[in-house]
This record gives structure tokens, sequence and C-alpha cells, in this order.
DNA sequence: AATATGCTAGTTTTT
DNA sequence: CTAGCATATT
């Protein structure tokens, strides 16, 4: 057979990862330097050239995105159904092989998967049921708290508080929550992977048939993984034939903080003797972008040591341009978009990047007045639509009435006029008697323990969820959404409350819906899982919360942060906001570690341009409704001088714009002046009029500091 | 139960 | 400054 396409094209480390053909491997794969390419060609290599079984090999990826993605590459360059070999997220696969074996895992078969919203609110109605200061303990704080202990796989009995009472009232909040999930039958996120783990570890033949069935086991953005998926990795790579291929790079972890550990890296490269394979050639970025992007990452200690290269053209240099404010850098790069449109180039090669979602509104506007179609990243996504989950609270409460978080979400929406004292009592009825909040109002209204109005509005809430049970006995699951929609009045329920063109799409989103359950096709492993169509269907929902925006492909300027466009690439880059305290955040650069991954993200940024890059900075910036005049951001002065052209050398501030502080009056913002005792400085605010104002100066070598106009002298500089 | 007002905090995000 | 949330009011 020739297998000469499956190498042809490759570079000669990239053939050495697809046809290593013994051992383990780490693939330390630059930005760019064709790391899908080598999974997909690594996996091809192995069903056609090694006859291993397609389903003996295991692909995991972080995003559905990246497993799709995978997915299709394979199947394109097999010309084959890719059936038989698993391709998915951690949690995708954690899912099927928990669904598989329910029973070991000590799990309803019918559980369902709690997303982050319906966490969240769980976790919130826990610690109020304990009456627990909201203040003391914030929800989200709390299911921070307890993510992160189940991603370093760690149940309540084995949190060590030290007696600290916060912490130990943190862990009997998990504690509460997890056994209120088990009652509904409800999986978090987090307890996908770690239930999954505990499975495999507590459970030797379970696991030696995983070990057994998968002889190739890919791991795709190994730097992301955290605690828990490396564990899982090393279970599963514990027998004796098994061979574990991992790629990533840890110069793009940018994940540390929600517990992804770069370590890990170095962890596999300690525990697997994997043989290393360095990516280094890109085929993506101009020399001068690879060079300045080199030079900034370099800063950086304790890596793994990797220089990109191309064989492409030296290219422009990294412009650099500094504004006077936040306005002029987005006049500034709306300019230069419309010069690129102008010389006949599209929207959608641009990418406007920033380090907060916050500095999206200043490009929104400026690409708006300039006519500029833009798409911006993040936000709710399809199924995280506040209509959508309401509809799918509908249907989780039909298809399994011991889900009290979709039965709390559902109640009393659209208001019915079930009030949160009705709901309180069922809550104390359902935990007196250890029952769903669903029995619990059956036995209520059978009992007749309720009054009038509540006990007409419980009844009516009943008949129709009950009505809707028996509808989904008889009909398909677009027809049971559509009943759901049409019977709970929720439409209705936007538009009375909402202005018109709000409701108006919430009410396409849930004609949306409907399409998707007609559309919806099951796939051949949750059938045999036993599975109902419904149930399929609610794990889809939360396990792919589906596109961004929903929108269909336009040809956008697209703007994003530098999280988000990990991954992408684009022509024409601009990395807006570089300035001290913003990119690296503040926040950053107090807590120790945390800068590197910064210079880490600021490396990750310049590698998605090809052929343009422009870092700018504002020199003043108004920040929570303050004026703050930053510094440039280390890493610009990081970067090499020759490689950079200064658009508009930096000015100093005052010869900028600030008129000189006068004799008598108070000084401008950003004046510089000079003070008997703490010497120079700049003027960041003022505050107040005449004597009475305050101003806080940041002195050149004393540091920031309030002074009172009438007792300070103030010397123009 | 819906609306008005006041207060506070203010990175990054996928599953 | 402003969005989101909690409390107060009708």
């Amino acid at each position: 057979m020739d297998v000469s396409h499956l190498i042809d094209d490759l570079n000669d480390a990239q053939r050495q990862a697809v046809t290593l053909d013994d051992g383990h491997c780490l693939v330390l794969a630059g930005a760019g330097s064709g790391k899908t390419r080598v999974l997909v060609h690594r996996i091809a290599w192995l069903i056609q050239v090694e006859h291993v079984s397609p389903m003996s090999v295991l692909a995991v990826t972080f995003t559905n995105k990246a497993a799709n993605e995978m997915r299709g590459r394979v199947e394109e360059l097999l010309q084959i159904p890719s059936s038989g070999l698993w391709i998915g997220t951690f949690h995708g696969i954690c899912h099927r092989i928990l669904r598989l074996h329910s029973a070991e895992a000590n799990l309803n078969p019918t559980f369902q998967i709690l997303d982050s919203d319906d966490q969240y609110r769980l976790v919130r109605r826990t610690i109020r049921e304990m009456q627990l200061d909201e203040g003391e303990f914030p929800p989200r704080v709390v299911q921070g708290f307890i993510n992160a202990r189940k991603d370093d796989g760690v149940r309540p009995d084995h949190i060590e508080h030290h007696g600290n009472p916060l912490t130990m009232q943190m862990v009997e909040i998990y504690r509460i929550y997890q056994g209120a999930c088990e009652r509904s039958g409800l999986v978090d996120f987090a307890e996908l992977m770690l239930r999954t783990v505990e499975l495999l570890r507590d459970n030797p033949n379970r696991l030696r048939h995983y070990q057994d069935r998968f002889s190739h086991v890919m791991i795709d953005e190994f730097q992301d993984t955290n605690t828990l998926q490396y564990a899982l990795v090393k279970l599963l790579a514990g027998g004796a034939r098994t061979r574990v291929f991992v790629v990533g790079d840890d110069d793009q972890s940018i994940y540390g903080w929600r517990g992804a550990k770069v370590e890990n890296v170095q962890h596999f490269v300690n525990d697997f003797k994997p043989e290393i394979v360095r990516l280094e050639q890109n085929y993506r970025s101009t020399q001068t972008i690879l060079e300045a992007a080199n030079r900034v990452i370099d800063h950086n200690e304790d890596r793994m040591g990797k220089n990109l290269w191309t064989e492409g053209e030296q290219g422009d240099p990294v412009r650099v341009f500094s504004a006077y404010n936040e306005d002029e850098e987005a006049e500034f790069i709306v300019g230069r978009i419309q010069d690129w449109l102008e010389s006949g180039r599209k929207p959608s090669e641009v990418g406007v990047l920033y380090r907060s979602n916050a500095q999206s509104r200043l490009f929104e506007q400026a690409l708006l007045r300039a006519d500029i179609p833009y798409r911006v990243y993040g936000g709710l996504r399809f199924f995280e639509r506040a209509e959508v989950r309401d509809a799918l609270g509908y249907l989780r409460l039909v298809h399994n009435p011991l889900d009290d978080a979709a039965f709390e979400r559902v109640v009393n929406v659209p208001a019915r006029g079930i009030g949160e004292r009705t709901v309180a009592g069922l809550r104390e009825a359902a935990r007196a008697q250890d029952i769903s909040l669903w029995d619990a109002t059956r036995r209520q209204l059978a009992a007749g323990n309720l009054t009038g109005r509540a006990r007409n509005a419980l009844g009516a809430f009943v008949e129709l969820i009950e009505m809707l049970r028996a509808e989904a006995g008889e009909t398909d699951l677009g027809g049971i959404m559509g009943r759901i929609i049409k019977r709970s009045d929720l439409i209705q329920h936007y538009l009375a409350r909402e202005p018109a063109d709000r409701a108006e799409a919430r009410q396409e989103n849930l004609d949306e819906l409907v399409r998707a359950a007609e559309n919806f096709d099951q796939s051949m492993e949750d059938e045999q899982a036993g599975l109902s169509q419904t149930a399929s269907f609610l794990t889809q929902a939360a396990l792919e919360a589906g596109e961004h925006q929903g929108e269909k492909w336009q040809d956008c300027v697209q703007l994003m942060t530098l999280h988000s466009a990990k991954g992408l690439e684009f022509p024409l880059v601009f990395m807006a906001g570089m300035e001290e305290g913003l990119f690296p955040h503040q926040k950053s650069v107090e807590e120790p570690g945390r800068l590197s991954e910064e210079r880490r993200l600021a490396y990750v940024g310049m590698t998605r341009a090809m052929e343009f890059l422009y870092l700018s900075y504002a020199e003043s910036r108004r920040l929570h409704g303050q004026t703050m005049f930053g510094r440039p951001s280390r890493f610009v002065g990081e970067l090499p001088p020759e490689l950079i052209e200064d658009i508009r050398p930096q000015l100093n501030v005052s010869q900028a714009r600030a008129p000189r502080a006068s004799g008598g009056g108070l000084p401008s913002l950003g004046a510089r002046v000079r003070h008997a005792k703490f010497g120079a400085g700049t003027v960041l605010t003022i505050e107040g009029q005449g004597d009475n104002a305050r101003i806080q100066i940041n002195f050149d070598d004393a540091g920031q500091k309030w002074l009172v106009a009438g007792y300070a002298t103030l010397e123009p500089e």
C-alpha cells in the first residue's frame, strides 16, 4: 500500500513524530508548526501502516472544536469514517465511560450533566439552605473552590482545612452540594472527570479493560491538562503495551489560573521517558514576527526551550503605536483597518486582540462609526442563553422528576404565583422526607397541606408537567420541545417583560431550539449506552454549548481576548492596551509566578500574526471612571529595537498634551511637577477644586501620594 | 411580583 | 464609568 501521502509533505521533525515506532512521545509543538497535522497524520499512520485497529486509539482534546476538526481531518486522510476510533474532549470521553459503567461509578443510569450556570444556582441554593451569609461565602467563590478541589481529585473528607473555620465551612458546602447532586442524578463538569478517575482507580477490571483496549493514547494541548486529567492519562497508560503520544507547548500555557499545570509537561518527561520531538519550523508568520516573539518569551525561565524559525520572508517590522489616550488608540487601529480594506483585503483577515473583555467596547464603537463589520468573540453561546436554558429546564424536569435544579429553574418561570415562600415550604418538605422537590410537591398537594393560591398554582404546574410527560411518550423530540415552549407560555413571558426586539430574539432562539431538537440525531454510542433520545439531546446541550453568537459566518473583523485567540491566525493582528497594569494585568504582577503566564499570553498573541503585527498602548486611559497614566507594557520593552518601527515615538506626557503646571492654579492631569520632599512626579488624579483639591501624584522615587493642594507646594518641573 | 434605587467591584474560559 | 446584584418600594 502506498502510504507516501501520509509523510510526503511533512518536515523532518514532523515525520519523526508521525512515524515513531516505539515508546512514548512528547511533541513540543511551537505556534503554527503544524501540530494538528502531526496528530492527524500520526493516527492515520498507526492505522494504515502499523495496522493498529481504530478501536485501539484514543485521542483527547480540550474543546469540541478541536475534536471535530481532528475527526474530520482523520476521515479525510483515511477516506473512511473514523468508526471505532475514540476522538473527543476529556469531558466527552469521561462522560462516555461513565454512561457505560454507571453502576460501578455509583451513578444513576439516567444521570444528567449539570453545567456551570446550574451548578452556580445549586451552590447558591445550598449556601442559602445552610443559612450562611452570601457575603462571607460568595457562591462564585464557593463554586470555584469546589471545582478546584475536584480538579485536584479531592473529596470533602480529604481536604486539609488546618482547622480554618472558613475552609471547614466551604468543605461542608461541598459535601452538601454533592449530596444534592447525587439525589438529583446530576453530575457537574469536574465530576465527570473525577468519577471516571475514581472508577478506574477503584475498579481494576475496568481499568485493565481500557488499558488493554487502548494501545495508543494521544493528548492534544498537553500543557493545559490539570491534575485530574494527568491522573487519567497515567491510569490509562498503566498497561504494558500502551503508548502515549502528547502534543503541547509549554510556552503557550495560559490557563494556569483555572487549574492547568504546565508542570505536567515536565512530569510527563520524568514519568514516561518519552522521545522528545521539537516542532520549531513555523508556517504562519514572517521572520520578524517570530524573532520578536522569540525574544519576548526568552525572558521566561524554566522553559523546555524552543526557537521558532521560518523559511518565509523577513516581512515588515513590528509596529508600535503610542496613543495619547484609549480613543486615539481605537481610532488609529480602525484607520489602519480602513487602509487594509482599501488595499483590497478582507475584514476577516484582521484580529484585534486585547487582555480583557471590557476593552472591546472602544473598538466596537470605532468600527461602528467607520461602518466596518465586526464580530466580538465571547459572550453567551446558543445553549447558554437564558431562554434556551429555561426551555431545556422543562425538558429536564419532564425527563427526570428527580432533577431539583431543573425544578427550581422553571417552577415559577414564567411567573405563575409560586413565590419564594411556597418554594421554601416545598424544600423543607423535600428535605424532611429526603425526596425530590417534585415528589414533595405532589405529596403536599395530595395531603392538602397547601392553602388556596399556592395550591392552585402548584396544581396547575404539576398538571402542566404531567401533561408534557404524557405527550413526551407519544411524540418525537422536536414535538416535545415545541409543546414545552407552547404550553409553558415562555414566549408570552418574555414578550410581556422585555423590550420587543429582545423578546423577538428570544423567540427566534426558541424556534431554533425546536429545529435543533427536530434535527437531532442520536449517536450510535449513545444509543448503545441505552440513552433515550432526550437524554442524549440534553447531554449534548450541556457538553457542547454551541457556536459563539450562533451567527452565520460573515466577513468580519474579529475582536477577541488574547485567550480566545489561541489556536487562531490572522494576516493582520493588533494587540491593543499594551500597558503595565492592563497587560500584564495588575493582579498577575502582584502574584508571584503569574507574570510568566502573562508573558506567554503575549507570545500567544504575537504568534497569531501572519504578515503584520501592531502593538499599541495609550499614555492615558480612563479606567473605572478615573484617568490613569500608565507606562508601556514591559513586553513592549522586551522587543528588540531593530525589529520595531515606532509609529509615534513616545512623548513625555507633559510635552504631549498637558500644559505645564502654572503657579497658583491647579496642575493639569498628567503634568510633571516637583515637590520639595518627594521630588519629581506625574499628576495622576485631581479631586475637588481650589485649595481643597486632593491631588494624586506618582512620584518617580517616592511612589504614589495623595496631597492637598492648599498645603503642598508644587512647582512645575 | 414587578419595578426603582443604591451599592460595589472591576482578568483571562472550557467543559 | 457601568453592569450586575441586593435591597427597598409600590
